[in-house]
DNA sequence: GCAAAAGTGTTATGTGTACACCCATGC
DNA sequence: GCATGGGTGTACACATAACACTTTTGC
């Protein structure tokens, strides 16, 4: 760092961003992939992402890459910037450096469909992905930790879920995340204990008994980052 | 992303690194920092940093700068990325993205004077610093707070330590991290019973009444990152 | 013998985990 | 009435936090 123009040893790099955007489908916790739809790696499939523009922060390309690469309207209920990826030949195409980023989407963003250069989009299981391009199954399974540290810190899982929902569908964000099956007394005394659900007093029907429709308390929305 | 050449809205922004390096000095959490050169920001403290050179990895570039802007002789034994400041006016330079690395330098990382062009540097408070350059009171900022949370975690607090030390010393430095008080018989409880320390068997004398050594067990070095 | 720092145990409280049966509804 | 899924309580192990006095050394 010397004077107010650029030194000759600044290295000019692309800069991009990669987005492990995550939601809830059939009881399963999928990633949203798209396949590529130019070289390199035409066909494969990866995480939606790109450039960075001149002037446009890091969480607005996020962004933007999610809702032009993916037919997705809904807003993320959570984004977070978790890694910076910057290996020298992660790319053919020279020096880019992946601020890889990630997104909770709510319940109801189920209709993806390839925008922009892609040749599709769809949510895919997350913890058995298919094959990705470049290193993006490194930032996926980093992602996925993140998410799993997130989970409890942040109450992230209500981010999965409409506005009311039924404590057995809350413990089932929390199984498809950590992957592993948790006991159903233990999950209630401890999500009743933390205070931050309210009984909306509702039920809802299907087979088997009706279950109480909870909301989140007032006050416990945590801050995006 | 489209073909094997850069698309023209790939930004091509400055990459940098810059390093918050932590050790102990008079039982006080000290950062390392230096005194700028040149303008912008000139005479003003900041995190050693500086633009990645091509075909660097981030890693690298953060231990040239540790090694040039500083004379530090030592290895930091930790070294960790935990963060990517990029939002577009941090740097009157122009578009200038910088992957903010956490640095512990072990005991008797005494000795340092500027190197490069810098005017010095100086180890200095890290809960109460100087005033900084740029954004970087907010990476030191951030960088604390992983350090905090990587305490327990990882045993990084050994890293702050000679191979063999006291533990009064080891709750000094836990203390000066958390930048609070401790209470002895706990913290000698909690840290014996993980099993990761060994006693040396030696003895240190001083004032006082000598203090039993302890080294770290084998086979419990966490990994780098 | 006194100053200075090291070392030592117990109790109360909270948290995590394991575990099996009854309840309400739709068909 | 039966299949389906929702809802409930207790006991034990373990971790955490509070708290005060004795021991060893140098001078």
């Amino acid at each position: 760092m010397s004077d107010l123009t650029l030194p000759p040893q600044a290295t000019q790099v692309g800069l991009a961003v990669d987005v492990a955007a995550f939601a809830m489908h059939a009881g399963e916790l999928r990633v949203l992939l798209v396949q590529r739809g130019a070289l390199p790696h035409a066909r494969d499939w990866a995480l939606p992402g790109g450039f960075v523009h001149p002037g446009e922060e890091l969480h607005e390309a996020a962004l933007r890459e999610l809702r032009t690469e993916t037919t997705v309207e809904l807003e993320p209920r959570h984004l977070e910037q978790f890694f910076t990826f910057g290996e020298v030949n992660r790319d053919p195409r020279g020096r880019i450096v992946s601020v890889a980023h990630l997104a909770v989407l709510p319940h109801g963003t189920v209709e993806v469909s390839g925008g922009g250069h892609t040749l599709g989009a769809a949510w895919q299981s997350a913890h058995q992905p298919p094959p990705l391009a470049f290193d993006h199954r490194a930032i996926l399974d980093r992602a996925l930790g993140r998410l799993q540290l997130r989970l409890e810190y942040a109450n992230l899982a209500l981010e999965f879920l409409p506005d009311t929902f039924t404590l057995p569908e809350l413990q089932g964000v929390y199984e498809a995340i950590l992957n592993r099956k948790l006991d159903k007394r233990n999950f209630r005394k401890r999500l009743l204990s933390q205070g931050t659900l309210t009984p909306s007093g509702e039920r809802r029907s299907g087979v088997g008994r009706p279950a109480q429709l909870y909301r989140r308390a007032k006050g416990t929305r945590t801050p995006a980052l």
